[in-house]
Parts: structure tokens; C-alpha cells; sequence
DNA sequence: GCGTGGCCTG
DNA sequence: CAGGCCACGC
């Protein structure tokens, strides 16, 4: 029954995310004096220079000759980044380094950058803003609208938000919906070759910088990127925040809209005859072309992307990243996403870089190293595109007990919101970080399968175990709020399956006659029984103590009494069943004290 | 006000 | 199984 070793070091390094600075266990890449950058400075103006500021610096690293000395259009970059800027992005922009701020300045500020490379990068970022000006998309609107309309019958409250998010739509998001296919597919039409035509300029400055820096190196020194292509409008960001509900609804947003948008997309441009067969990538990455050539096969929201580590990295200027990105941090959004999958990519690429949101954030988990088992054999560059694989950390997947290995899957789910937890007030400062950070944080010390396998053989002592029993027996869990709520809700979930089994097999009983409450018993071979078993011990490898079948045959009993006596008239006629129930609870034994238990 | 349990829902 | 909501007791 040892199913996993816990992860002591994961729950101490969670701690060190929050307080403690432990830069020994920090990746490169985590490193604040690397990429030492507020993550403000990934705003929308200037998604390019970050990208380029850190590829040249990775080059500088490896070869510091490779420098141009010649002098182009450098002075126009600054006034191209004051001057585009789109509003929404303003207030991060006035407060980061971004921009024309960053255009010379090199991470450790020592070699500045050459007004060759000032000027490409310049007329990059100019595409990159046009880019980023392409129309809104009308489906997020809608499908945002219809969502809330759905719910919005009951709550005033809710309706109170509705109409204040309609407020916020821009008007032509009102009128695009009376739109005639015709003129839908013509927009979408002109609007796949605008974006074809920006990216293949794009990518060609890109290839021109690189070719021109390095020819050598280059396709070993594309940066590592990792991708998230959602399709959620930042307007939505701050109600986001605030909702209680932030998984469910990110998740609902994430993979509606995603829907809608290939849906719609391949459904019109089908028709339409139009060439979807994606552009050729500068990202060499074949994951990430699988990506951009199969974006029908997403019909999931993307809850995190994940970069492998690499094997042999050239310097240290190529570290590895394992990160979610929060879903609501597209600075902008296209009308329909999946032709123009590939500026997503590049958008979230250029937007957040490689190495974005890590710099305050000292708490991934040791198995992020690049020694990691399973970064053994991955190619240089490896994106994995995941998508999520399902809703709940709480997937019964066995937590791999060695650190090295743990999965993406635990890594990339969200679970967490925003107000449990410590990191309330983090959160409600400064969203971006915080949501990175509560992933992260849900993932490190958050409560595992195993620690659910072992609250169900719990149960069978316990219906209703104390939080200091809950504490005692899970020693291995740095409990907080919520993982208490989360532990007391489980064994809630466990009652309500345990009485709803009662219940149905008293009523069973009854019809099936059985007039004597002593003819109904439980034993190991009643279906009851199994049935429980089933639930709370479903791999059947642990034997249920004996008082556990008494307390069922009781509870059973005091169903079938209190049905048959028409007490289930009463609204609360399982009240004083509970109340008896809840005094047969048993000790746990002592070997459920061990953390290593299971 | 907070913790907890139950009910309902997805 | 989790979230929302409500009720209850402290």
C-alpha cells in the first residue's frame, strides 16, 4: 500500500515560493539575476524586445564577436513604442521597462545593443503592433454573453455584473454580430491574408536577425518558447479575479470559446476554399508545428504549456521552463483563432518570452531540473503543447513518488483560487503573478490522490473526522485553509455517497417486503457493501474493519426505520439519523499517522 | 464573523 | 469531486 513517498521537498519548496529566497534550488532560469525582470516588462509593446533582448543576450553568452556595427534606423524605435501602444496596455506599459526603455539595454547592462540590431528589432515590433491592432473577435463577446445569460436568471448580483460587462463591450462587437455571412467570411477572408502576410514579415525579420547574428548557430539558438493560444479578452481579466469561482470559469471561458472559434473558423473557411495549411514556423519545434497544423485537435483550453527541458544546453542562458501561463493574459485577441494560430503562437511566444513571470518566483519543483529523468532524450527546443488533461488535480493518476518525475499533469492544473490561501492579498496587487503563483503553489503542496486514497480508508473509521484529526493524519500536507476545506469537503463527499447508499438500499428493502429490521443486515458479501467498497475502496486492497460494516448495518437500519415510519415526510428526517451516525466514528489507527502510509 | 455540515448542481 | 449556497452554532 505504499503508493507514493511523500514530497517533503515539494512542500518545503512551496514554502520557499511565498517567504524564503532559495536560489540553491532555483533553476537558471528562476534566477532573479538572469532574467531579472518585473513581469510587467512583458507587455504588449514590447513583446520583441524581449525576445530579442534575450536571444542576443543568449548569443552574447556563446560568442561575444557576434556583434554588427553598423548604425541604421535605431532613433524611431523608441517613438514607435510610445506612439502604438494600445490604451489597455498603457498602465502596465508606463510602469515597466519595456518598450524603447529596453530597445539598448542589455540584461546585465553592459554590452549595449548595436543600432543595427535596435533597428530590426524596432521594425519588428512595429509588426508585432499590428499585429496586436487586428479587429476583436465577436465570439468571445457572444460567448461570454450567452454564458453569463445562462446564469443569470437567479442572482441580482449576477445581474448586476451582466450588465456591467455589457457596458464594457465595444460597440462594434454589437454590430458585428448583424453581420451577413458574406461580409463574415470576407472579413475573415481578408483577415487570414493580412495575418499570413504579417507573420511571413515577421518571420523574415526574425530569420534575417538570426541569420545575420549567428548563421551557425541558428537553429540551435532559437530561444525556447512556450506557447498558449487562448481566446479570452483581457476586459474579462478583473472579473476573473474577483469571481469566486475562478477555476470553473476560466476553465467554462477557455474551452467554450476555444470551441467556437474552430468550430466556426473551419466551418467558414471550408467553405470559403481558403488555404488554412499553416506558414511555415521559424519555430523548428515539431510539436509546435503539430500544434499549428492540428488546431481542430484543441478542443480544450490550453491550461498550461510546457517546455521540456533540454539535455545538453549549450549555456546557461537556455534553461528550462516548466510554467502555466494564466489564460487571461492575452493582451489581445484575433477574430477567429485558428487560421491565425500561428500569430498566437508567436504573439504569447514574443509576449511572454522563455523565461517570463519566473523572476519572483523561487518555487518550482526540484523536478524541474534539467536532470530530471524526464528530460532525458528530449531534442533541443521541445515545446508540448498540452492540453489539459482533465479538470481536477485530483485525476487518479498516482503521484510519481520520485521528485524527478513529476508529472505535468499535477503541474499544469489549477486548483487553487485566488482568495484561498495567503496569497489573497498577493493576488488582489497583482493578479498576473498571483495566479502563476497559486498554481504553482496548489500544485507543490496541494493534496494528492493518494492523500484522497487515503481519506477514503479514513472513512471507514471515520464519517466525521475533527480538523486536528485531519491534521494529525496527514502530516505530510501543509494545511491552510483551504486544503482543511478541501479535506472536511471530501469527507462531506464521502457522507453523501455513504447516506445515499443507506437510503437507497433501505427503500430497496422496504419494497422488497422486508417488514422485520433485524432481517436486513450488512455483511461482506451484501451489496451494500460492495458497493461501498467500491467507492471508498476501490482497488479492494485494503481490508475494512469489521466496525465499519456495524456502523453501515446501524445506518441502515436507522434508514429503514425512519422510512418506514413516513419520517421522510419531514425535510430534515435525516438529521437525527446523522446525529446518531456521527457518534460511531472510530480511531484511526495509528499507521494512518505515517505520512508514507499508502 | 468564522467554521462546519448539508444540499444541490455540474 | 468541487463549488455555491444556506443554515447553524460558537
Amino acid at each position: 500500500m505504499n503508493l507514493s513517498l511523500p514530497d517533503q521537498n515539494m512542500h518545503n519548496s512551496s514554502e520557499g515560493c511565498i517567504e524564503d529566497d532559495k536560489p540553491d534550488v532555483m533553476l537558471p532560469c528562476f534566477r532573479r539575476n538572469m532574467y531579472d525582470e518585473p513581469l510587467a516588462s512583458y507587455s504588449n509593446g514590447s513583446i520583441i524586445s524581449q525576445l530579442l533582448r534575450k536571444t542576443i543576450h543568449s548569443k552574447r553568452a556563446l560568442d561575444e564577436n557576434h556583434f554588427y556595427l553598423s548604425s541604421s534606423t535605431a532613433a524611431d524605435s523608441g517613438q514607435e513604442d510610445q506612439s502604438s501602444v494600445s490604451s489597455k496596455d498603457s498602465t502596465v506599459e508606463a510602469a515597466s521597462p519595456s518598450g524603447h526603455i529596453s530597445a539598448g539595454t542589455s540584461p546585465d547592462g553592459e554590452h549595449p545593443m548595436t543600432d543595427h540590431l535596435q533597428a530590426k528589432r524596432a521594425r519588428v515590433e512595429n509588426i508585432i503592433r499590428v499585429m496586436a491592432g487586428s479587429p476583436n473577435g465577436k465570439q468571445h463577446g457572444d460567448s461570454e454573453r450567452s454564458d453569463t445569460e445562462a446564469r443569470d436568471t437567479r442572482e441580482a448580483r449576477e445581474a448586476y455584473r451582466e450588465n456591467k460587462r455589457k457596458q464594457r463591450l465595444p460597440q462594434h462587437q454589437e454590430h458585428s454580430s448583424c453581420s451577413t455571412k458574406d461580409e463574415e467570411c470576407h472579413k475573415l477572408k481578408e483577415q487570414l491574408h493580412s495575418m499570413q502576410r504579417l507573420l511571413r514579415q515577421l518571420q523574415e525579420k526574425f530569420l534575417q536577425v538570426y541569420n545575420q547574428d549567428d548563421p551557425e548557430h541558428n537553429d540551435r539558438d532559437e530561444t525556447e518558447i512556450a506557447v498558449e493560444h487562448d481566446t479570452l479578452a483581457e476586459s474579462t481579466e478583473s472579473r476573473y479575479i474577483k469571481s469566486q469561482n475562478l477555476q470553473e470559469t476560466l476553465k467554462q471561458e477557455l474551452s467554450r470559446a476555444v470551441n467556437e472559434c474552430v468550430d466556426r473558423v473551419f466551418k467558414k473557411v471550408s467553405s470559403t476554399g481558403l488555404d488554412l495549411s499553416p506558414q511555415p514556423c521559424m519555430c523548428s519545434s515539431p510539436d509546435m508545428q503539430m500544434s499549428a497544423q492540428s488546431p481542430q485537435d484543441q478542443t480544450e483550453a490550453l491550461s498550461l504549456v510546457v517546455r521540456k527541458p533540454t539535455v545538453t544546453p549549450l549555456s546557461s542562458v537556455t534553461p528550462t521552463v516548466k510554467r502555466p501561463y494564466p489564460v487571461h493574459q492575452t493582451p489581445f485577441q484575433f477574430n477567429y483563432s485558428t487560421p491565425l494560430h500561428d500569430s498566437q503562437i508567436l504573439e504569447h511566444l514574443l509576449k511572454y518570452g522563455p523565461h517570463s513571470n519566473f523572476g519572483g518566483l523561487p518555487c518550482m519543483p526540484p523536478s524541474m531540473d534539467r536532470t530530471s529523468p524526464d528530460s532525458v532524450d528530449l531534442p533541443w527546443d521541445t515545446i508540448t503543447m498540452r492540453s489539459k488533461v482533465t479538470s481536477s488535480h485530483l485525476s487518479h493518476h498516482p503521484r510519481p513518488s520520485t521528485l524527478g518525475a513529476v508529472t505535468v499533469d499535477n503541474l499544469c492544473l489549477p486548483h487553487v483560487k485566488i482568495e484561498c490561501g495567503d496569497l489573497q492579498s498577493m493576488a488582489e496587487r497583482n493578479p498576473y503573478m498571483s495566479l502563476n503563483i497559486s498554481f504553482h503553489i496548489n500544485d507543490i503542496e496541494g493534496l494528492t490522490p493518494s492523500h484522497l486514497k487515503k481519506a477514503k480508508l479514513m472513512f471507514f473509521y471515520t464519517r466525521y473526522p475533527s480538523s486536528n484529526v485531519l491534521k494529525t493524519f496527514f502530516p505530510d500536507v501543509k494545511f491552510n485553509r483551504c486544503i482543511t476545506s478541501q479535506l472536511i469537503k471530501w469527507f462531506s463527499n464521502f457522507r453523501e455517497f455513504y447516506y445515499i447508499q443507506m437510503e437507497k438500499f433501505a427503500r430497496q428493502a422496504i419494497v422488497d417486503g422486508i417488514s422485520e429490521v433485524k432481517d436486513i443486515t450488512v455483511s461482506r458479501d451484501s451489496e451494500l457493501f460492495r458497493a461501498l467498497n467500491m467507492h471508498y475502496n476501490k482497488a479492494n486492497d485494503f481490508h475494512v474493519p469489521d466496525r465499519f460494516l456495524e456502523v453501515a448495518e446501524i445506518t441502515l437500519h436507522e434508514f429503514y426505520n425512519a422510512i418506514s415510519s413516513a419520517k421522510d415526510s419531514d425535510p430534515s428526517w435525516k438529521k437525527a439519523i446523522y446525529k446518531v451516525i456521527c457518534k460511531l466514528d472510530s480511531d484511526v489507527p495509528e499507521e494512518f499517522k505515517t505520512s508514507s502510509y499508502l
